[in-house]
DNA sequence: CCTAACTACTTGGATATCCAACTATCTGTT
DNA sequence: AACAGATAGTTGGATATCCAAGTAGTTAGG
């Protein structure tokens, strides 16, 4: 049921009438949200075929660039942005699938790594061919918005300590 | 536990290296994502002390700015962006909270109305003032950032059949 | 050394989301 | 008028996420 105004520039009329304050922060936010939902679904549309979602995704692109193909689930968590309890629900996903492998850790026995299957190996970039033929769900968008998006994020980023 | 760099700056040149192409794509997904995890804890963060979550909030706002305070579940389904079950789920709590009532459509006895209590409403605009003092969970970035968001993120909204 | 504090991961419980299927109701065509 | 197909909402089942608490292992101070 598409809808047939913008639902934000409505949501920025009521705050300004109704006098609640930080439209402009409103707005931004709930731009952010929305996007997420639209590209989340199309994201993990695109990888449904491939047996993956984003998250599991990330993971397997994150051990793909690591040197050894593997690490610890510790660090995935941190820096994928995400509580260890969904790594480890990941991580079981992914191992339950025959992409990933979990080994101790050889000088740390509290530490497990995940490391990368053959078979992951294989499936991770056929996800990455298949997620840049949609260009992330974006494929609408002209460069120059990308970097524009980009931009404008990163302060948040910053400020929230992501780096 | 912070990262000492910037994960997506890293993403990039990882996926420049191994030629994955979509590198602005997945640049600007990757922000979203990363953007939205970080605006979801920060706003939920302060709804929670109000017994409110994002979606709560976005529904009770969405029935304090209707005529008559009330509105078909389906249409806060349609606003939301969200799947029916979901606007059952959010206001089946809302409910049980005591901030709206379900009443049955007038005309159509297929429809239910969720209708705002007194409650709810003075719930809202309380939540509503909690944040707007802390922006949105935004208040780092400069208003002219905030624009460029919007800007930038409104082609892909329009692109989703948003509005 | 030994113990207290910390770290890494997992388990159990709560919540939010989606999908498929179901019930009830409405609408348009014949 | 009757029925096929659409629409509104709910239920049950799957998944993903978080938090609190638990287990195992490590580190640092006394």
């Amino acid at each position: 049921m598409p809808l047939t105004f913008d639902p934000i520039a409505e949501a920025r009329r009521n705050w300004r009438r109704n006098d609640w304050g930080a439209v402009e922060a409103m707005s931004a936010a709930t731009s952010i949200t929305r996007a997420h939902q639209i590209l989340l679904r199309r994201i993990d549309g695109t990888l449904e075929p491939l047996g993956l979602n984003f998250s599991r995704f990330e993971a397997l692109a994150l051990l793909h660039f690591s040197r050894a193909g593997s690490l610890p689930l510790g660090k995935i968590g941190d820096r994928l942005q995400v509580h260890p309890t969904s790594v480890t629900n990941t991580i079981d996903r992914l191992e339950a699938d025959g992409l990933v492998t979990r080994r101790p850790h050889p000088n740390d026995r509290r530490t497990t790594l995940a490391k990368l299957t053959s078979r992951g190996r294989r499936r991770v970039k056929e996800a990455a061919r298949a997620l840049a033929k949609v260009d992330f769900g974006l494929d609408g968008m002209p460069s120059r918005d990308l970097n524009k998006v980009d931009e404008a994020l990163t302060p948040l980023r910053r400020s929230a300590g992501d780096f």
